[in-house]
Parts: structure tokens; C-alpha cells; sequence
DNA sequence: GGCACGTATGCGCACGTGCGCATACCGCGC
DNA sequence: GCGCGGTATGCGCACGTGCGCATACGTGCC
């Protein structure tokens, strides 16, 4: 399952704010560590797993490299996995509801 | 980052595994271990982890006990991480032909 | 009730990995 | 060349997790 290494760079929270951040353009690593509230080396360790994952790809410009999405349809993945999850969520709450629902029939349980 | 909770699930081979065995149809555990070639307490454990996160569902029927998918959407998240993935290989392979090439160019690099 | 089958759970271990920290590398300006 | 800002790398630790193994639970059958 090759599938699996793709979806293990996803499966962190620091890395997926990374890509949510990447998505709105270009960044470079200090702009990004500023922005994630993480320290430098760790955002530089994410972004080496990213980019050897072939995910990101790493610009020069002057001292700063920019890290920029090498293929956009991961997004696409992502918005597929949040509809997953947000549907999720709804059966939990209509789940939660019917608990309630049942409480109200059968107060003394 | 919630997205993080169900990409940690799918990060995984077995998981993965159990994932496509299931979209062809529901399915026991035992039948399910012995199509992944792995023990039967492994495989509980991880359709354990799949159903507290809301991606499989359980149904007894007898002493044993079917698993299916709760939401096939998944599947069409996975088939976009394969285009992902597919897509990165092309590159790659793409890269190394280039290599080649310069490689014929300048034989004595 | 006892037994066999299918499934779930607890335990211990080995391994991977995220993090902070210190530090080395690199390119620019003086 | 030297210092400095920007980035990458190495190290150690704590923690999570997948696995095998043994075992408990639950269910149908005699």
C-alpha cells in the first residue's frame, strides 16, 4: 500500500496546517513558522518530510527558501476527507438527538 | 485539526487493507483475517480503531460479527490520494529520464 | 450446563516519530 | 574575511502505536 506513506505526511496536524497555509501561495520557512506558532526547526522537519514525500518543492530566493504545493488535488483530497468528516459528525449529533429523544419517552431509564 | 484524526486511521496499511476488502461488501473478521493473512485479534484491533472513528459499522449476525463501510466517500478520497500518488511517480520517472538523458549528453559527468 | 467457535481485550515489547534544543550550513552585505 | 539572518541537521527524550501472544467474553449447538 503505497497509498499508506502519502496519507502518513497527512496524517499531523502541524503538517496539514502547513499544507491549508501552502494552499493560499508560496511561503517561506520563517514566514511559516511565524505563522503555524511553531519553532523554525521544527516547521524545516516537516517540510523535508513533505518534500521528500513530493508534496512541496523548495525555491531559492536570495537567503529565504520558498516552499510552495507541487500537486493542488491534494487539497481536493483534503475537502473529500472533510466532507467525510463532517458527515460524521452530523450522524453523531442526530445519534446524540435520539438519545435525547428517548430520554424524554423514558424518563425514569 | 480534526482532518489529522481520520488521516491518522487511514495511514495505514492494514487499515487501508480492510478499506478496499470492504468496499467490495460487508464482511466477518474471521474472513477478513484470512484475506489480509493476518491474526484475528490485529484485525479486531484495527476495525476497532475504524469504528470509534466512525468509518465502519458492526453487525452481529450469530457468533460472528460483519463489518462495512459507514461512509464510501472514502473511497473516493483514497482514489484521489492514488492520482496524487500516480501522478508523483510520473514525475519522478520523468526526472530520472531527464537524468538519463543528460547522462547520455555528458557521459563523463 | 458444557463445549466449540468467533470475536474482543489486556499485556509487553520493539519501533517509529514529533518535539525542543543546540549547532552546523549557506548566502548576503559590510 | 566576518558577522548576521535564514535554513537545515543532529541528538536525546517522551510518547504513541502496531504486533504477537494469551486470555476473557459471548453465542449457538449438543
Amino acid at each position: 500500500m503505497l497509498q499508506a506513506e502519502v496519507l502518513k505526511v497527512l496524517a499531523s496536524p502541524r503538517r496539514l496546517e502547513i499544507l491549508h497555509v501552502l494552499a493560499d501561495g508560496p511561503m517561506e520557512v520563517g514566514r511559516l513558522a511565524v505563522a503555524l506558532g511553531a519553532s523554525q526547526p521544527n516547521v524545516s522537519q516537516h517540510l523535508a518530510v513533505m518534500r521528500s514525500a513530493g508534496m512541496v518543492e523548495a525555491e531559492r530566493d536570495g537567503r529565504e527558501i520558498r516552499y510552495r504545493l507541487v500537486d493542488p488535488e491534494v487539497l481536493t483530497a483534503c475537502a473529500v476527507m472533510r466532507g467525510v468528516l463532517e458527515r460524521r459528525v452530523d450522524r453523531l449529533a442526530r445519534a446524540a438527538d435520539a438519545a435525547r429523544m428517548s430520554d424524554l419517552l423514558t424518563p425514569v431509564s
